[in-house]
DNA sequence: AATACACCTTGACTTATATCAAGATTCCAA
DNA sequence: TTGGAATCTTGATATAAGTCAAGGTGTATT
């Protein structure tokens, strides 16, 4: 088991800070083992603090009230969330769920702000966490709003490659159902699309690995096109 | 013509600064004039600094490449916007644009961070103001993926409600067109669901003036409902 | 007052995607 | 290894919303 000052040290949030300020936040940190599916906090509940990933993956989402989700966010270990009501308000926008078994820490709210008031590049480092949320956001609702569903996931798939280094070859980190969520659409659409963009050769399939035979067409795909019949 | 530093002392964002302060911003600050539907920057711009409406009316938004817009935000008197490239990179995420004759204020990156640096009350306020912005994203993003036309509008109308506090009638303060690029739709649908609502006497019509005959239905429309036919 | 232009509305049609339903596959635990 | 539960796929159908096209309304301007 990682002691909590060594996972702090390798978050970005936390870059610039002193031993003695890192040992500070760790004193006040608390840690939780939570199991897969298992709800980390709901939309509405009281926020006296925020989360981070120390390992696993959390999503955070929205529900509507017959059930259908759409994913925000999956965030993995180093990552932040939950912040915005410590700085918003005091209830959390979104719903928080485990995916797999995870380590999370919690810090609460009042020691996090003595710190942030007291140590100007901490409070940078969150300005910049915040900002380039709201760049994300900026880029999913353009995905939602601008493009269909095969242009989105040609955009994942994309964005996935960069992520993973690896031009021509690509592994889900989520189910496909969940995928869908994160698309905002549903597992059937999500599959069909599967199977167009495979008759067109533009991928091949298999499970979690996903071949791009085609980068080029998918990147064509994802900013402009229609996926032909 | 008002002073600069009487538009800097009402913006939330710098509420606690001192005289000083606030006059030390001011003269960093660029005064500039826009006219209706001059664009202010463009999406992958280089950015060193951000923007505050001193007067009028401005539009966020993205564009694809057939030409279709989606509004991500309308701000107006007060409202900072472009402050995301000041924290994380320098190139704007989006387009703005005046959408009438409007006066803004250009705060250069430099001094800003210096100032933001020097002043943890400052820090707070943007750090407040960056997670609102979150909060409202996370919303549109639940809007636009989770709900039907019909329910985006009655939401919209419902806010609107209450931000001009009154229960019972609403002044669209942008156009209907716009208001469809807001709402992710075309101006068309919307028309027709005006239509619609109208036909069930939910609301009445005419032309930006709109009377909701009935709030509580429009309530249940925005959260659940799907429109009758 | 007349003209022009932006804005809005309505109609007929098309299309992408959701829904419902039934099988197939994969995965895991007993 | 086998049974059972998720997860994924495929098909038939329904529907919300987009597209294209035409006409209407309002408003600003000379």
């Amino acid at each position: 088991m990682k002691k909590i000052s060594r996972i702090l040290s390798i978050t970005p949030l936390f870059k610039g800070l002193s031993e003695q300020q890192l040992d500070e936040i760790s004193a006040i940190a608390i840690d939780r083992l939570y199991h897969r599916s298992e709800s980390i906090f709901m939309e509405g509940e009281e926020a006296d603090g925020f989360y981070i990933v120390a390992d696993g993956q959390v999503k955070i989402f929205k529900t509507s009230l017959d059930g259908k989700e759409q994913i925000l966010h999956i965030y993995g270990p180093g990552n932040p969330f939950g912040e915005v009501p410590v700085f918003s308000g005091s209830r959390f926008p979104a719903n928080a769920q485990a995916l797999v078994e995870s380590r999370i820490l919690f810090l609460p709210r009042n020691a996090f702000v003595r710190l942030i008031t007291a140590n100007p590049s901490l409070s940078m480092n969150m300005l910049g966490e915040l900002s380039m949320r709201l760049r994300q956001f900026t880029i999913q609702i353009e995905n939602l709003s601008l493009k269909e569903v095969p242009s989105r996931l040609a955009s994942y798939l994309t964005y996935l490659s960069r992520e993973q280094e690896n031009p021509d070859r690509v592994t889900l980190d989520i189910s496909k159902g969940q995928l869908a969520s994160l698309l905002g659409t549903i597992p059937e659409t999500l599959s069909r699309i599967f199977a167009k963009m495979s008759a067109q050769h533009l991928i091949r399939v298999d499970g979690k690995e996903i071949r791009l035979l085609d980068p080029q067409g998918l990147e064509d795909l994802s900013t402009a096109g229609k996926l032909a019949e």
